[in-house]
DNA sequence: ATGTCTTTGTGAACGCGTGCACAAAGATGG
DNA sequence: CCATCTTTGTGCACGCGTTCACAAAGACAT
Protein backbone atom coordinates (compact mmCIF):
# COMPACT_ATOMS: atom_id res chain seq x y z
CA UNK A 1 0.00 0.00 0.00
CA UNK A 2 1.37 3.58 -0.85
CA UNK A 3 1.30 6.43 0.83
CA UNK A 4 -1.02 8.47 -0.49
CA UNK A 5 1.45 11.37 -1.09
CA UNK A 6 -0.83 12.93 -4.03
CA UNK A 7 0.08 16.01 -3.28
CA UNK A 8 2.82 16.30 -6.36
CA UNK A 9 4.38 19.76 -5.91
CA UNK A 10 2.47 21.63 -8.50
CA UNK A 11 3.60 19.75 -11.28
CA UNK A 12 3.68 22.07 -13.99
CA UNK A 13 3.22 19.09 -16.51
CA UNK A 14 5.09 20.98 -19.87
CA UNK A 15 4.61 24.24 -18.71
CA UNK A 16 1.19 24.95 -17.87
CA UNK A 17 0.62 25.81 -14.18
CA UNK A 18 -1.52 23.92 -12.68
CA UNK A 19 -3.70 27.11 -11.34
CA UNK A 20 -3.98 27.70 -15.26
CA UNK A 21 -5.28 23.98 -15.66
CA UNK A 22 -7.88 24.38 -12.89
CA UNK A 23 -9.20 27.74 -15.09
CA UNK A 24 -9.11 26.82 -18.48
CA UNK A 25 -12.57 24.75 -17.88
CA UNK A 26 -14.12 27.98 -17.03
CA UNK A 27 -13.16 29.72 -20.09
CA UNK A 28 -14.29 27.08 -22.04
CA UNK A 29 -17.57 27.21 -20.91
CA UNK A 30 -17.42 30.91 -22.03
CA UNK A 31 -16.31 30.67 -25.01
CA UNK A 32 -18.75 27.83 -25.42
CA UNK A 33 -21.31 30.52 -24.66
CA UNK A 34 -20.23 32.98 -27.08
CA UNK A 35 -19.64 30.30 -29.99
CA UNK A 36 -23.27 29.47 -29.40
CA UNK A 37 -24.08 33.11 -30.21
CA UNK A 38 -22.23 33.29 -33.17
CA UNK A 39 -19.57 35.77 -31.68
CA UNK A 40 -16.86 35.67 -34.02
CA UNK A 41 -14.22 36.98 -31.24
CA UNK A 42 -13.86 38.25 -27.30
CA UNK A 43 -11.39 40.40 -26.22
CA UNK A 44 -9.61 39.43 -22.68
CA UNK A 45 -11.60 41.69 -21.19
CA UNK A 46 -14.66 40.64 -22.14
CA UNK A 47 -13.96 36.92 -21.66
CA UNK A 48 -12.27 37.61 -18.30
CA UNK A 49 -15.31 39.06 -17.36
CA UNK A 50 -17.44 36.07 -17.97
CA UNK A 51 -15.02 33.64 -16.50
CA UNK A 52 -14.76 36.15 -13.37
CA UNK A 53 -11.35 36.36 -13.82
CA UNK A 54 -8.73 39.29 -13.96
CA UNK A 55 -8.17 40.00 -17.50
CA UNK A 56 -4.32 40.06 -16.87
CA UNK A 57 -4.75 36.61 -15.60
CA UNK A 58 -6.25 35.41 -18.20
CA UNK A 59 -4.13 36.66 -21.19
CA UNK A 60 -0.76 34.61 -18.90
CA UNK A 61 -3.05 31.68 -18.70
CA UNK A 62 -3.41 31.58 -22.84
CA UNK A 63 0.24 32.68 -23.03
CA UNK A 64 0.79 29.15 -21.71
CA UNK A 65 -0.61 27.31 -24.88
CA UNK A 66 1.09 29.74 -27.17
CA UNK A 67 0.28 33.34 -28.51
CA UNK A 68 -3.55 32.97 -30.21
CA UNK A 69 -4.75 35.96 -29.91
CA UNK A 70 -4.06 39.21 -32.12
CA UNK A 71 -3.32 42.63 -30.98
CA UNK A 72 -5.44 45.53 -31.48
CA UNK A 73 -8.81 42.99 -31.85
CA UNK A 74 -8.70 39.95 -29.34
CA UNK A 75 -9.50 36.34 -29.59
CA UNK A 76 -10.75 33.97 -32.52
CA UNK A 77 -13.72 31.98 -30.42
CA UNK A 78 -13.81 29.09 -32.82
CA UNK A 79 -10.35 28.88 -32.71
CA UNK A 80 -9.48 29.20 -29.01
CA UNK A 81 -12.52 26.23 -27.88
CA UNK A 82 -10.59 24.05 -30.44
CA UNK A 83 -7.68 25.09 -28.98
CA UNK A 84 -8.13 24.80 -24.68
CA UNK A 85 -10.18 21.57 -25.83
CA UNK A 86 -7.00 19.86 -27.39
CA UNK A 87 -4.92 21.38 -24.37
CA UNK A 88 -7.26 19.77 -21.68
CA UNK A 89 -7.80 16.23 -23.63
CA UNK A 90 -11.40 17.16 -24.39
CA UNK A 91 -11.09 15.82 -28.61
CA UNK A 92 -10.94 12.67 -27.10
CA UNK A 93 -13.39 10.59 -25.50
CA UNK A 94 -12.79 9.34 -21.60
CA UNK A 95 -14.91 6.53 -20.74
CA UNK A 96 -15.90 6.62 -16.78
CA UNK A 97 -17.10 4.43 -14.02
CA UNK A 98 -19.38 5.59 -11.46
CA UNK A 99 -18.78 3.58 -8.13
CA UNK A 100 -21.59 3.40 -5.59
CA UNK A 101 -25.27 4.10 -7.05
CA UNK A 102 -27.07 5.89 -4.50
CA UNK A 103 -28.82 9.07 -4.16
CA UNK A 104 -25.34 11.31 -5.07
CA UNK A 105 -24.76 7.93 -7.71
CA UNK A 106 -27.79 8.37 -9.26
CA UNK A 107 -27.78 11.97 -9.63
CA UNK A 108 -24.68 12.05 -11.05
CA UNK A 109 -25.60 9.36 -13.63
CA UNK A 110 -28.56 11.33 -14.68
CA UNK A 111 -26.25 14.35 -14.95
CA UNK A 112 -25.91 15.94 -18.48
CA UNK A 113 -23.20 17.59 -18.55
CA UNK A 114 -21.65 14.25 -18.18
CA UNK A 115 -21.68 13.52 -21.80
CA UNK A 116 -21.95 16.89 -22.94
CA UNK A 117 -17.50 17.10 -22.90
CA UNK A 118 -16.28 13.85 -24.03
CA UNK A 119 -16.74 11.67 -20.69
CA UNK A 120 -19.16 8.79 -21.63
CA UNK A 121 -20.67 6.61 -18.32
CA UNK A 122 -19.25 2.92 -19.42
CA UNK A 123 -20.36 1.61 -16.08
CA UNK A 124 -22.40 2.05 -12.78
CA UNK A 125 -21.29 0.13 -10.47
CA UNK A 126 -23.07 -0.77 -7.01
CA UNK A 127 -22.40 -3.91 -4.47
CA UNK A 128 -26.08 -3.78 -3.52
CA UNK A 129 -27.33 -6.87 -5.24
CA UNK A 130 -30.87 -5.65 -5.49
CA UNK A 131 -29.72 -2.90 -7.77
CA UNK A 132 -28.55 -4.52 -10.04
CA UNK A 133 -29.55 -4.50 -13.38
CA UNK A 134 -31.92 -1.57 -11.72
CA UNK A 135 -31.43 0.74 -14.98
CA UNK A 136 -30.51 4.10 -14.04
CA UNK A 137 -30.36 7.34 -16.06
CA UNK A 138 -30.70 3.81 -19.28
CA UNK A 139 -27.47 2.17 -17.56
CA UNK A 140 -27.96 -0.84 -16.01
CA UNK A 141 -26.85 -1.28 -12.53
CA UNK A 142 -23.83 -3.80 -12.35
CA UNK A 143 -22.54 -5.54 -9.32
CA UNK A 144 -19.14 -4.38 -8.44
CA UNK A 145 -17.96 -8.04 -8.76
CA UNK A 146 -17.50 -6.73 -12.28
CA UNK A 147 -15.41 -4.05 -11.66
CA UNK A 148 -12.34 -5.49 -12.86
CA UNK A 149 -13.36 -6.69 -16.47
CA UNK A 150 -15.63 -3.29 -17.10
CA UNK A 151 -12.45 -1.50 -16.04
CA UNK A 152 -10.04 -3.43 -18.32
CA UNK A 153 -12.36 -4.17 -21.07
CA UNK A 154 -13.25 -0.65 -21.44
CA UNK A 155 -10.08 1.12 -20.96
CA UNK A 156 -11.32 2.96 -17.94
CA UNK A 157 -9.10 5.51 -16.74
CA UNK A 158 -11.48 7.65 -14.74
CA UNK A 159 -13.20 6.38 -12.10
CA UNK A 160 -15.92 7.86 -9.96
CA UNK A 161 -16.89 7.37 -6.35
CA UNK A 162 -19.94 7.72 -4.39
CA UNK A 163 -20.23 5.22 -2.23
CA UNK A 164 -20.01 5.66 1.89
CA UNK A 165 -16.45 6.59 2.81
CA UNK A 166 -15.81 3.26 4.97
CA UNK A 167 -15.62 1.33 0.96
CA UNK A 168 -14.32 4.46 -0.60
CA UNK A 169 -10.90 2.86 0.29
CA UNK A 170 -11.13 -0.33 -0.97
CA UNK A 171 -13.08 0.69 -4.22
CA UNK A 172 -9.61 2.62 -4.74
CA UNK A 173 -7.59 0.05 -4.79
CA UNK A 174 -9.64 -2.19 -6.78
CA UNK A 175 -10.15 0.84 -9.30
CA UNK A 176 -6.27 0.86 -9.40
CA UNK A 177 -5.51 -2.10 -9.53
CA UNK A 178 -7.43 -2.71 -12.14
CA UNK A 179 -6.10 -0.04 -14.32
CA UNK A 180 -7.89 3.42 -13.39
CA UNK A 181 -5.29 6.53 -12.60
CA UNK A 182 -7.77 9.37 -11.72
CA UNK A 183 -10.17 9.24 -9.29
CA UNK A 184 -13.30 11.50 -8.48
CA UNK A 185 -13.91 11.13 -4.91
CA UNK A 186 -17.62 12.59 -3.29
CA UNK A 187 -16.43 9.98 0.20
CA UNK A 188 -15.47 11.68 2.72
CA UNK A 189 -12.58 10.16 3.01
CA UNK A 190 -8.76 10.61 2.65
CA UNK A 191 -7.60 7.99 -0.48
CA UNK A 192 -4.61 6.97 -0.53
CA UNK A 193 -3.17 6.13 -3.70
CA UNK A 194 0.25 4.87 -5.16
CA UNK A 195 2.28 7.53 -7.48
CA UNK A 196 0.57 7.89 -10.58
CA UNK A 197 -2.36 8.37 -9.57
CA UNK A 198 -4.59 11.55 -9.58
CA UNK A 199 -7.06 12.12 -6.70
CA UNK A 200 -9.86 15.02 -6.63
CA UNK A 201 -12.39 15.35 -4.14
CA UNK A 202 -15.42 17.19 -4.14
CA UNK A 203 -16.22 17.79 -0.15
CA UNK A 204 -19.55 19.26 0.50
CA UNK A 205 -19.34 18.98 4.17
CA UNK A 206 -15.89 20.80 3.73
CA UNK A 207 -17.62 23.47 1.71
CA UNK A 208 -20.43 24.14 4.10
CA UNK A 209 -17.62 24.34 7.17
CA UNK A 210 -15.13 26.78 5.42
CA UNK A 211 -18.52 28.99 4.69
CA UNK A 212 -19.49 28.97 8.26
CA UNK A 213 -16.19 29.98 8.94
CA UNK A 214 -16.06 33.06 7.07
CA UNK A 215 -20.55 33.57 8.26
CA UNK A 216 -18.95 33.82 11.72
CA UNK A 217 -16.36 36.39 11.09
CA UNK A 218 -19.13 38.51 9.42
CA UNK A 219 -21.83 37.90 12.28
CA UNK A 220 -19.04 38.67 14.87
CA UNK A 221 -17.70 41.80 13.15
CA UNK A 222 -16.13 44.59 15.72
CA UNK A 223 -17.12 42.35 18.83
CA UNK A 224 -14.20 41.00 20.30
CA UNK A 225 -13.38 37.25 21.64
CA UNK A 226 -12.49 37.40 25.03
CA UNK A 227 -10.49 34.89 23.64
CA UNK A 228 -10.37 33.34 27.61
CA UNK A 229 -13.81 32.01 27.29
CA UNK A 230 -12.72 28.67 27.15
CA UNK A 231 -14.94 26.06 29.01
CA UNK A 232 -14.33 22.99 31.20
CA UNK A 233 -11.85 20.92 29.25
CA UNK A 234 -8.11 21.42 29.23
CA UNK A 235 -5.62 19.56 28.70
CA UNK A 236 -3.50 17.98 31.52
CA UNK B 1 -25.99 44.59 -9.53
CA UNK B 2 -22.71 44.27 -8.29
CA UNK B 3 -19.44 43.15 -10.46
CA UNK B 4 -19.60 39.71 -8.60
CA UNK B 5 -15.50 40.12 -6.91
CA UNK B 6 -16.17 37.12 -4.94
CA UNK B 7 -12.46 36.99 -5.34
CA UNK B 8 -11.16 38.78 -1.78
CA UNK B 9 -7.19 39.06 -2.11
CA UNK B 10 -6.70 35.58 0.32
CA UNK B 11 -8.93 37.65 3.29
CA UNK B 12 -6.32 36.21 5.95
CA UNK B 13 -9.44 36.81 8.66
CA UNK B 14 -7.93 37.73 11.78
CA UNK B 15 -4.58 36.18 10.61
CA UNK B 16 -5.81 32.63 9.73
CA UNK B 17 -4.47 32.07 5.98
CA UNK B 18 -7.24 31.03 3.81
CA UNK B 19 -5.51 27.61 3.08
CA UNK B 20 -5.48 26.84 6.56
CA UNK B 21 -8.59 27.15 7.33
CA UNK B 22 -10.13 25.11 4.44
CA UNK B 23 -7.93 22.15 5.77
CA UNK B 24 -9.49 22.40 9.49
CA UNK B 25 -12.23 20.59 8.59
CA UNK B 26 -10.02 17.70 7.32
CA UNK B 27 -8.45 17.90 10.82
CA UNK B 28 -11.60 18.05 12.40
CA UNK B 29 -12.79 15.01 11.05
CA UNK B 30 -9.65 13.10 11.47
CA UNK B 31 -10.09 13.79 14.96
CA UNK B 32 -13.24 13.42 15.30
CA UNK B 33 -12.31 9.59 14.20
CA UNK B 34 -10.22 9.34 16.86
CA UNK B 35 -12.06 10.70 19.38
CA UNK B 36 -14.61 7.91 19.21
CA UNK B 37 -11.75 5.67 19.37
CA UNK B 38 -11.54 7.12 22.76
CA UNK B 39 -7.77 8.44 21.98
CA UNK B 40 -6.45 10.82 24.33
CA UNK B 41 -3.70 12.11 23.01
CA UNK B 42 -2.15 12.56 19.31
CA UNK B 43 0.61 13.90 18.00
CA UNK B 44 1.11 15.88 15.31
CA UNK B 45 2.78 13.23 12.39
CA UNK B 46 0.13 10.54 13.40
CA UNK B 47 -2.36 13.64 12.86
CA UNK B 48 -0.69 14.49 9.67
CA UNK B 49 -0.66 11.03 8.12
CA UNK B 50 -4.53 10.80 8.75
CA UNK B 51 -5.28 14.24 7.29
CA UNK B 52 -3.49 13.48 4.56
CA UNK B 53 -0.73 16.54 5.25
CA UNK B 54 2.66 17.49 5.70
CA UNK B 55 3.10 17.40 9.77
CA UNK B 56 4.87 20.45 10.07
CA UNK B 57 2.08 22.60 8.15
CA UNK B 58 -0.22 21.00 10.40
CA UNK B 59 1.80 21.95 13.06
CA UNK B 60 1.95 25.79 11.69
CA UNK B 61 -2.13 25.53 11.01
CA UNK B 62 -2.71 24.70 14.50
CA UNK B 63 -0.23 27.14 15.46
CA UNK B 64 -2.59 30.15 13.97
CA UNK B 65 -5.43 29.01 16.64
CA UNK B 66 -2.96 29.27 19.66
CA UNK B 67 -0.33 27.05 21.46
CA UNK B 68 -2.86 23.83 22.46
CA UNK B 69 -0.19 21.41 22.12
CA UNK B 70 2.38 19.87 24.83
CA UNK B 71 6.26 19.00 24.00
CA UNK B 72 6.81 15.58 23.98
CA UNK B 73 3.00 14.60 24.04
CA UNK B 74 0.96 15.78 21.06
CA UNK B 75 -2.72 17.52 21.07
CA UNK B 76 -5.42 16.58 23.60
CA UNK B 77 -8.12 15.42 21.13
CA UNK B 78 -11.20 16.20 22.73
CA UNK B 79 -9.40 19.85 23.66
CA UNK B 80 -8.60 20.48 19.51
CA UNK B 81 -11.84 19.12 18.54
CA UNK B 82 -13.90 21.23 20.89
CA UNK B 83 -10.89 24.72 19.15
CA UNK B 84 -11.60 23.93 16.27
CA UNK B 85 -15.46 23.47 15.87
CA UNK B 86 -15.34 26.62 18.08
CA UNK B 87 -13.02 28.71 15.22
CA UNK B 88 -15.30 27.19 12.31
CA UNK B 89 -18.44 28.15 13.88
CA UNK B 90 -19.48 24.81 14.80
CA UNK B 91 -20.52 25.39 17.91
CA UNK B 92 -23.62 27.51 16.79
CA UNK B 93 -26.34 26.01 14.32
CA UNK B 94 -26.52 27.14 10.69
CA UNK B 95 -29.54 27.25 9.17
CA UNK B 96 -29.82 25.77 5.76
CA UNK B 97 -31.85 25.71 2.36
CA UNK B 98 -31.63 23.67 -0.92
CA UNK B 99 -33.21 25.18 -3.86
CA UNK B 100 -33.59 23.37 -6.58
CA UNK B 101 -34.76 19.81 -5.58
CA UNK B 102 -33.95 17.62 -8.63
CA UNK B 103 -31.92 14.65 -8.58
CA UNK B 104 -28.73 16.61 -6.98
CA UNK B 105 -30.68 18.63 -4.75
CA UNK B 106 -32.46 15.43 -3.91
CA UNK B 107 -29.33 13.84 -2.98
CA UNK B 108 -28.16 16.66 -0.73
CA UNK B 109 -30.99 16.85 1.22
CA UNK B 110 -30.80 12.96 1.83
CA UNK B 111 -27.08 13.41 2.33
CA UNK B 112 -26.50 12.50 6.16
CA UNK B 113 -23.66 14.93 6.33
CA UNK B 114 -25.14 17.85 6.66
CA UNK B 115 -27.11 17.69 9.95
CA UNK B 116 -24.37 16.03 11.49
CA UNK B 117 -22.02 19.02 12.06
CA UNK B 118 -24.19 22.13 13.08
CA UNK B 119 -26.54 22.73 9.57
CA UNK B 120 -29.17 22.21 10.01
CA UNK B 121 -31.69 22.40 6.72
CA UNK B 122 -34.13 24.79 6.92
CA UNK B 123 -36.48 24.52 4.14
CA UNK B 124 -36.44 22.78 0.29
CA UNK B 125 -37.54 24.99 -2.35
CA UNK B 126 -38.40 24.46 -6.24
CA UNK B 127 -40.18 26.19 -8.69
CA UNK B 128 -41.98 22.90 -9.83
CA UNK B 129 -45.74 23.13 -8.41
CA UNK B 130 -46.24 19.91 -9.02
CA UNK B 131 -43.22 18.98 -6.51
CA UNK B 132 -44.54 21.46 -3.70
CA UNK B 133 -45.43 19.31 -0.28
CA UNK B 134 -44.09 16.25 -1.36
CA UNK B 135 -41.64 14.90 0.91
CA UNK B 136 -38.28 14.49 0.16
CA UNK B 137 -35.73 13.26 3.92
CA UNK B 138 -38.84 13.91 5.04
CA UNK B 139 -38.83 17.52 4.56
CA UNK B 140 -41.98 19.12 2.39
CA UNK B 141 -40.76 20.60 -0.81
CA UNK B 142 -41.96 24.26 -0.52
CA UNK B 143 -42.09 26.33 -3.22
CA UNK B 144 -40.00 29.09 -4.60
CA UNK B 145 -42.24 31.72 -3.49
CA UNK B 146 -41.95 31.46 -0.59
CA UNK B 147 -38.28 31.93 -0.27
CA UNK B 148 -37.93 35.38 0.97
CA UNK B 149 -40.40 34.78 3.93
CA UNK B 150 -38.16 31.81 4.86
CA UNK B 151 -35.06 33.04 4.82
CA UNK B 152 -36.43 35.64 7.24
CA UNK B 153 -38.07 33.83 9.58
CA UNK B 154 -35.11 31.18 10.11
CA UNK B 155 -32.47 34.15 10.05
CA UNK B 156 -30.90 31.63 7.19
CA UNK B 157 -27.77 33.09 6.38
CA UNK B 158 -26.22 29.66 3.71
CA UNK B 159 -27.80 29.13 0.66
CA UNK B 160 -27.75 25.87 -1.85
CA UNK B 161 -28.42 26.14 -5.32
CA UNK B 162 -28.73 23.10 -7.30
CA UNK B 163 -31.15 24.77 -10.00
CA UNK B 164 -30.32 24.16 -13.67
CA UNK B 165 -27.41 26.72 -14.67
CA UNK B 166 -30.16 29.24 -16.27
CA UNK B 167 -31.75 29.83 -13.23
CA UNK B 168 -28.58 30.16 -10.81
CA UNK B 169 -28.23 33.78 -10.91
CA UNK B 170 -31.95 34.61 -10.57
CA UNK B 171 -32.25 32.77 -7.75
CA UNK B 172 -28.48 33.76 -6.28
CA UNK B 173 -30.29 37.81 -6.32
CA UNK B 174 -33.38 36.11 -4.21
CA UNK B 175 -31.23 34.86 -1.32
CA UNK B 176 -29.19 37.76 -1.06
CA UNK B 177 -31.80 40.27 -1.21
CA UNK B 178 -33.49 38.09 1.11
CA UNK B 179 -30.11 38.36 4.07
CA UNK B 180 -28.00 35.32 2.74
CA UNK B 181 -24.73 36.16 2.92
CA UNK B 182 -23.05 32.35 1.94
CA UNK B 183 -23.48 30.46 -1.40
CA UNK B 184 -22.59 27.20 -1.97
CA UNK B 185 -23.32 26.53 -6.03
CA UNK B 186 -24.02 23.75 -7.91
CA UNK B 187 -25.11 24.93 -11.08
CA UNK B 188 -22.09 25.57 -13.93
CA UNK B 189 -22.26 29.46 -14.04
CA UNK B 190 -20.00 32.03 -13.01
CA UNK B 191 -22.27 34.07 -10.00
CA UNK B 192 -22.12 37.84 -9.39
CA UNK B 193 -22.66 38.96 -6.08
CA UNK B 194 -22.18 41.89 -3.97
CA UNK B 195 -19.69 43.21 -1.44
CA UNK B 196 -19.56 40.47 1.80
CA UNK B 197 -21.08 37.27 -0.09
CA UNK B 198 -18.88 34.18 -0.21
CA UNK B 199 -19.47 32.24 -2.80
CA UNK B 200 -18.01 28.47 -2.98
CA UNK B 201 -18.51 26.11 -6.25
CA UNK B 202 -18.50 22.77 -6.72
CA UNK B 203 -18.02 22.24 -10.30
CA UNK B 204 -18.17 18.26 -11.52
CA UNK B 205 -17.64 19.57 -15.15
CA UNK B 206 -14.44 21.17 -14.05
CA UNK B 207 -13.30 18.50 -11.82
CA UNK B 208 -13.17 15.67 -14.78
CA UNK B 209 -11.82 18.41 -17.25
CA UNK B 210 -8.52 18.47 -14.55
CA UNK B 211 -8.37 14.82 -14.49
CA UNK B 212 -8.81 14.68 -18.13
CA UNK B 213 -5.93 17.28 -18.54
CA UNK B 214 -3.57 15.46 -16.41
CA UNK B 215 -4.31 12.13 -17.82
CA UNK B 216 -3.50 12.86 -21.50
CA UNK B 217 -0.50 13.93 -20.06
CA UNK B 218 0.15 10.29 -18.62
CA UNK B 219 -0.87 9.09 -21.85
CA UNK B 220 1.22 11.09 -23.73
CA UNK B 221 4.21 10.27 -21.88
CA UNK B 222 7.35 10.60 -23.88
CA UNK B 223 5.81 11.17 -27.27
CA UNK B 224 6.35 14.61 -28.36
CA UNK B 225 3.80 16.72 -29.43
CA UNK B 226 4.18 17.95 -32.62
CA UNK B 227 2.56 20.80 -31.68
CA UNK B 228 2.22 22.49 -35.42
CA UNK B 229 -0.52 19.44 -36.12
CA UNK B 230 -3.56 22.21 -36.24
CA UNK B 231 -5.93 21.09 -38.69
CA UNK B 232 -8.16 23.34 -40.35
CA UNK B 233 -9.61 26.22 -38.40
CA UNK B 234 -7.20 29.36 -38.25
CA UNK B 235 -8.04 32.77 -37.66
CA UNK B 236 -8.06 35.28 -40.50
C1' DA C 1 2.61 54.60 -46.64
C1' DT C 2 1.82 56.66 -42.37
C1' DG C 3 -0.44 57.61 -38.06
C1' DT C 4 -3.69 56.41 -34.60
C1' DC C 5 -5.95 53.41 -31.67
C1' DT C 6 -6.87 49.06 -29.53
C1' DT C 7 -5.43 45.04 -27.28
C1' DT C 8 -2.12 41.49 -26.59
C1' DG C 9 1.90 39.34 -24.37
C1' DT C 10 5.10 39.67 -20.68
C1' DG C 11 8.79 41.66 -17.38
C1' DA C 12 8.97 42.60 -12.76
C1' DA C 13 7.50 43.03 -8.03
C1' DC C 14 5.11 41.24 -4.38
C1' DG C 15 2.63 38.24 -1.25
C1' DC C 16 1.07 33.72 0.11
C1' DG C 17 1.85 28.95 1.07
C1' DT C 18 5.00 25.14 1.88
C1' DG C 19 8.46 22.48 3.97
C1' DC C 20 13.04 22.05 6.14
C1' DA C 21 15.43 22.08 10.10
C1' DC C 22 16.22 23.23 14.76
C1' DA C 23 15.95 25.39 19.31
C1' DA C 24 13.10 25.33 23.19
C1' DA C 25 9.71 23.10 26.08
C1' DG C 26 8.19 19.73 28.68
C1' DA C 27 7.62 14.74 30.03
C1' DT C 28 9.76 10.82 31.97
C1' DG C 29 13.06 7.96 34.42
C1' DG C 30 16.80 7.39 37.49
C1' DC D 1 17.69 17.35 40.74
C1' DC D 2 19.60 16.11 36.51
C1' DA D 3 19.88 13.76 32.08
C1' DT D 4 17.59 12.12 28.22
C1' DC D 5 14.16 11.80 24.92
C1' DT D 6 10.13 13.24 22.42
C1' DT D 7 7.55 16.58 20.09
C1' DT D 8 6.09 21.18 19.54
C1' DG D 9 6.37 25.88 17.60
C1' DT D 10 8.65 28.73 14.29
C1' DG D 11 12.50 31.26 11.62
C1' DC D 12 13.81 31.01 7.12
C1' DA D 13 14.22 30.24 2.31
C1' DC D 14 12.10 29.12 -1.80
C1' DG D 15 8.73 28.69 -5.45
C1' DC D 16 4.15 29.48 -7.25
C1' DG D 17 0.51 32.59 -8.42
C1' DT D 18 -1.29 37.19 -9.00
C1' DT D 19 -1.35 41.74 -10.56
C1' DC D 20 0.40 46.02 -12.44
C1' DA D 21 1.97 48.44 -16.07
C1' DC D 22 3.82 49.02 -20.53
C1' DA D 23 6.17 48.14 -24.92
C1' DA D 24 5.20 46.02 -29.11
C1' DA D 25 2.05 44.25 -32.47
C1' DG D 26 -1.32 44.60 -35.51
C1' DA D 27 -5.90 46.56 -37.44
C1' DC D 28 -7.92 50.24 -39.65
C1' DA D 29 -8.63 54.81 -41.61
C1' DT D 30 -6.87 58.34 -44.34
N1 LIG E 1 -25.72 12.67 -1.02
C1 LIG E 1 -24.98 13.75 -1.03
O1 LIG E 1 -25.40 14.85 -1.37
C2 LIG E 1 -23.59 13.68 -0.65
C3 LIG E 1 -22.92 14.86 -0.54
C4 LIG E 1 -21.61 14.79 -0.20
C5 LIG E 1 -21.01 13.61 -0.01
N2 LIG E 1 -21.68 12.49 -0.10
C6 LIG E 1 -21.01 11.23 0.07
O2 LIG E 1 -21.20 10.47 -1.09
C7 LIG E 1 -21.30 9.12 -0.74
C8 LIG E 1 -22.60 8.58 -1.24
O3 LIG E 1 -23.69 9.29 -0.69
P1 LIG E 1 -25.18 8.81 -0.92
O4 LIG E 1 -26.05 9.80 -0.26
O5 LIG E 1 -25.41 8.53 -2.34
O6 LIG E 1 -25.21 7.44 -0.09
P2 LIG E 1 -26.16 6.16 -0.36
O7 LIG E 1 -26.13 5.36 0.86
O8 LIG E 1 -27.46 6.63 -0.89
O9 LIG E 1 -25.45 5.38 -1.54
C9 LIG E 1 -24.30 4.64 -1.35
C10 LIG E 1 -24.31 3.50 -2.35
O10 LIG E 1 -23.05 2.86 -2.35
C11 LIG E 1 -23.27 1.46 -2.40
N3 LIG E 1 -22.12 0.77 -1.84
C12 LIG E 1 -21.82 0.55 -0.54
N4 LIG E 1 -20.67 -0.12 -0.43
C13 LIG E 1 -20.22 -0.34 -1.67
C14 LIG E 1 -19.08 -0.97 -2.19
N5 LIG E 1 -18.15 -1.52 -1.39
N6 LIG E 1 -18.93 -1.01 -3.52
C15 LIG E 1 -19.85 -0.46 -4.33
N7 LIG E 1 -20.94 0.17 -3.89
C16 LIG E 1 -21.13 0.23 -2.56
C17 LIG E 1 -24.53 1.22 -1.65
O11 LIG E 1 -25.12 0.01 -2.07
C18 LIG E 1 -25.34 2.44 -2.04
O12 LIG E 1 -26.11 2.20 -3.18
C19 LIG E 1 -21.18 9.07 0.76
O13 LIG E 1 -19.82 8.80 1.09
C20 LIG E 1 -21.55 10.44 1.19
O14 LIG E 1 -20.91 10.79 2.40
C21 LIG E 1 -22.98 12.48 -0.45
N1 LIG F 1 -26.81 15.93 -10.95
C1 LIG F 1 -25.53 16.09 -10.77
O1 LIG F 1 -24.80 15.18 -10.41
C2 LIG F 1 -24.91 17.36 -10.98
C3 LIG F 1 -23.56 17.42 -10.93
C4 LIG F 1 -22.95 18.63 -11.11
C5 LIG F 1 -23.71 19.71 -11.32
N2 LIG F 1 -25.02 19.66 -11.37
C6 LIG F 1 -25.80 20.84 -11.56
O2 LIG F 1 -26.73 20.96 -10.50
C7 LIG F 1 -27.93 21.51 -10.97
C8 LIG F 1 -29.06 20.56 -10.68
O3 LIG F 1 -28.85 19.33 -11.31
P1 LIG F 1 -29.96 18.22 -11.31
O4 LIG F 1 -29.40 17.05 -11.98
O5 LIG F 1 -30.48 18.05 -9.94
O6 LIG F 1 -31.08 18.89 -12.23
P2 LIG F 1 -32.64 18.61 -12.19
O7 LIG F 1 -33.20 19.12 -13.46
O8 LIG F 1 -32.90 17.22 -11.79
O9 LIG F 1 -33.19 19.53 -11.01
C9 LIG F 1 -33.30 20.91 -11.10
C10 LIG F 1 -34.42 21.36 -10.20
O10 LIG F 1 -34.42 22.78 -10.10
C11 LIG F 1 -35.76 23.22 -10.18
N3 LIG F 1 -35.76 24.61 -10.65
C12 LIG F 1 -35.66 25.07 -11.90
N4 LIG F 1 -35.69 26.41 -11.92
C13 LIG F 1 -35.85 26.81 -10.66
C14 LIG F 1 -35.96 28.07 -10.05
N5 LIG F 1 -35.89 29.20 -10.74
N6 LIG F 1 -36.09 28.11 -8.71
C15 LIG F 1 -36.13 26.98 -8.00
N7 LIG F 1 -36.02 25.76 -8.52
C16 LIG F 1 -35.89 25.67 -9.84
C17 LIG F 1 -36.45 22.28 -11.12
O11 LIG F 1 -37.83 22.27 -10.88
C18 LIG F 1 -35.79 20.96 -10.74
O12 LIG F 1 -36.51 20.31 -9.72
C19 LIG F 1 -27.72 21.75 -12.45
O13 LIG F 1 -27.28 23.09 -12.63
C20 LIG F 1 -26.60 20.83 -12.81
O14 LIG F 1 -25.86 21.32 -13.89
C21 LIG F 1 -25.65 18.48 -11.20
Amino acid sequence: MATGRSHRPATRSRGIPEATVARLPLYLRALTALSERSVPTVSSEELAAAAGVNSAKLRKDFSYLGSYGTRGVGYDVEYLVYQISRELGLTQDWPVVIVGIGNLGAALANYGGFASRGFRVAALLDADAALAGRLVAGLPVRHIDELEAIVVDNQVSIGVIATPAGAAQEVTDRLVNAGVTSILNFAPTVLSVPDGVDVRKVDLSIELQILAFHEQRKAGEGRQEPDGDVPAVMPA
